[in-house]
RNA sequence: GGGCCUGUGGCUUAGCCAGGAUAUAGCGCCGGGCUUCUAACCCGGAUGUCGGGGGUUCGAAUCCCUCCAGGCCCGCCA
């Protein structure tokens, strides 16, 4: 509604204006929209803007397609106040299943996230990539895009080398009821102390790589049981944070189908391709200084071979690309790009974000300083399960627990996605336990609370009649729901969302307290009722995008 | 040394790419509000050189230059 509406009014200043660019901003308290063209307009007509602003005010107002729209200039600025007519249709379609999403549109998307080396399980870092790339997942889909979401599987690197080698050589078993995940960091971070007092065994890891290039069958055995135990941790978590994959993709598959050689093969034929030994790419076309190297001098591929074939494939297989990667891939990232522009081959959309560290420095894995996901999925739902047993003591245990998953979720994703990817951040635990505001509790909250209102209300028809302002400022905000999901896919920017969920939210919790529903009558009783219906079915759709539970309680 | 990202009240943060009207919220602080539709809530108040300095513009948190601070990257690792 909001994005029909904007775009009529910038047709009809251009229109009026001959003007491509008419400034169509938000209002702010001044109005809904608001346009700036008078002031370039000021220039070109040698006139004072103020009074360029209201003649075209004038003008604006007898055009009948802005009939439902109140017309005023303030200033050298023209006011565009949205009136009862845009609220009704907002209302009717709020209230709608499936409000904010549009019909399937052609083309497949494939989107990449997480992807995190099976050398130990899933921390704050690595999830902020997954709930990034989830919601990102979600919200395409909602936008009618068809989606296959991937996990890219790094099964031939050498870390999952020296994992391997831990395997063999250290005696390290699982412990009781220790996910695979965890078995597999207590391995590789006693590997990598190995290593340091035995520089020697960098040896044997670099024969373990070429072996498992070469296709060695017990090598190879060796790696796959590893990462798939590690991978067995990663899925229970991912299910647990209600993140989804299609597919996983191993790395070794593009070895082992011969697409690797294949593509290096082509890449030798480029101009910019060097073979001294190692063969590596200049791409210095592209302002890179450093060698882009896809082969070593021992004949075995890198990482980045490896990926050129993978991005080949999805590109050949799907209209669009799209990866999540942290931020200390933008360089290679870039380089991949620009090596699959030479190849004229398709290239991915790539979402980045920055890291997570702990207040006490970055993370790493292999020194054992991380806060696993599961941990912290532990330790917020204990904590939720706190709250909820406070709150809410009559409900039995199994209630409260489901409750509790469901805050905790809420409270860890909605944590993570509502900042930008392009802010680094600090992880801390009085922030992730907090179910306050600007939480995802506090939305779900929001959401249940209109539930207990319509389910107290029973049958009732709908009406479109509002007059108070938190009445209006929550219906106009209604309408801003599809606009936002657009913007989220247009972008991808998640967080977007999850900043208009909050507002959402806001707005329900100020007309909750300024306007009585159940206890008005007529008209306005109804028509709030309407508004309740429109804004519980809004938020409901915003939280499942946004991969949060909306619970009918709590 | 070079490249990328970030810097907004004590803390966290939106807005920046597509420049406009007194800069968005939260936490914390001060003061109110639960016999009233779920107080995981609401209302009011104090708190800002939008990192510093130049420039462009009628107008700059937003664009350009420069400097400062922090993070990340610059492997025949992934």
């Amino acid at each position: 509604m909001f994005l029909k509406i904007s775009n009529t009014i910038a047709g009809e200043l251009r229109a009026v204006t001959g003007l491509p660019d008419v400034g169509l901003v938000e209002g702010g308290e001044h109005a809904d929209l608001a346009s700036t063209v008078a002031f370039s307009l000021a220039k070109t007509r040698k006139q004072n803007p103020a009074q360029i602003s209201a003649e075209l005010a004038a003008t604006l107002s007898s055009r009948p397609e802005l009939a439902s729209v109140k017309v005023a200039a303030k200033g050298p600025y023209i006011n565009f106040i949205l009136g009862p007519g845009y609220i009704e249709e907002t209302l009717r379609e709020a209230v709608r299943p499936g409000y904010g999403s549009v019909p399937v549109r052609p083309g497949r998307v494939v989107l990449e996230h997480t992807s995190a080396n099976p050398n130990g399980p899933l921390h704050v870092g690595h999830i902020r990539n997954t709930i990034i790339g989830d919601t990102l997942a979600r919200c395409l889909k909602k936008a009618g895009h068809r989606v296959e979401v991937q996990y890219y599987v790094n099964d031939m690197g050498r870390q999952i080398a020296i994992v391997s080698w831990g395997f063999s050589h250290l005696g390290i078993s699982r412990n009781e009821g220790e996910k695979g995940d965890h078995h597999v960091a207590r391995v590789y971070i006693a590997a990598n102390r190995e290593i340091k007092s035995d520089p020697s065994i960098v040896e044997e890891i670099d024969s373990l790589m070429q072996d498992v290039e070469s296709g060695d069958p017990a090598v190879s055995a060796s790696f796959r049981s590893a990462v798939s135990q590690c991978l067995d941790g990663f899925k229970v978590t991912l299910e647990r944070l209600g993140a989804y994959h299609d597919r996983f993709v191993w790395e070794s598959d593009f070895i082992r189908n011969g697409d690797t050689e294949r593509v290096l093969d082509g890449i030798k034929r480029l101009d910019e391709c060097h073979t001294d030994g190692r063969m590596w790419l200049d791409l210095s076309e592209f302002g890179f200084e450093k060698e882009y190297v896809l082969r070593r001098s021992d004949g075995t591929s890198v990482y980045a071979a490896r990926d050129l074939a993978y991005h080949i494939w999805k590109g050949r297989n799907f209209d669009r690309m799209i990866d999540v990667l942290g931020a200390d891939h933008k360089l290679i990232g870039a380089q991949l790009i620009a090596t699959l522009k030479l190849q004229g081959e398709k290239y991915p959309e790539i979402v980045y974000f920055e890291f997570v560290s702990l207040p006490e420095g970055s993370m790493s894995t292999r020194a054992g300083k991380f806060v696993s996901a599961d941990q912290l999925l532990d330790e917020v739902t204990a904590k939720a399960f706190e709250e909820v047993t406070v709150r809410r003591p009559e409900l039995d245990v199994d209630k409260r627990n489901a409750i509790a998953r469901s805050v905790a979720l809420a409270a860890i994703r909605y944590d993570i996605v509502k900042i930008s990817p392009e802010k680094s951040t600090v992880f801390d635990w009085k922030e992730a336990l907090d179910f306050e505001r600007q939480s995802g509790p506090y939305i779900q909250y929001a959401y249940a609370r209109a539930c207990s209102i319509l389910e107290k209300a029973g049958e009732f028809e709908e009406a479109y009649t509002l007059e108070r302002e938190s009445e209006i400022a929550l219906a106009k905000h209604l309408a801003k729901f599809p606009y936002t999901i657009e913007m989220v896919v247009k972008e991808l920017k998640p967080h977007l969302l999850a900043i208009y969920a909050r507002e959402l939210a806001d707005l329900f919790n100020s007309f909750y307290h300024f306007e009585p529903v159940l206890k008005s009558e007529g008209l306005t009783r109804k028509s709030r009722l309407t508004l309740v219906k429109a804004t519980q079915n809004t938020l409901g759709e915003a939280l499942e995008s946004l991969g949060i539970d909306a619970p009918r309680t709590m």
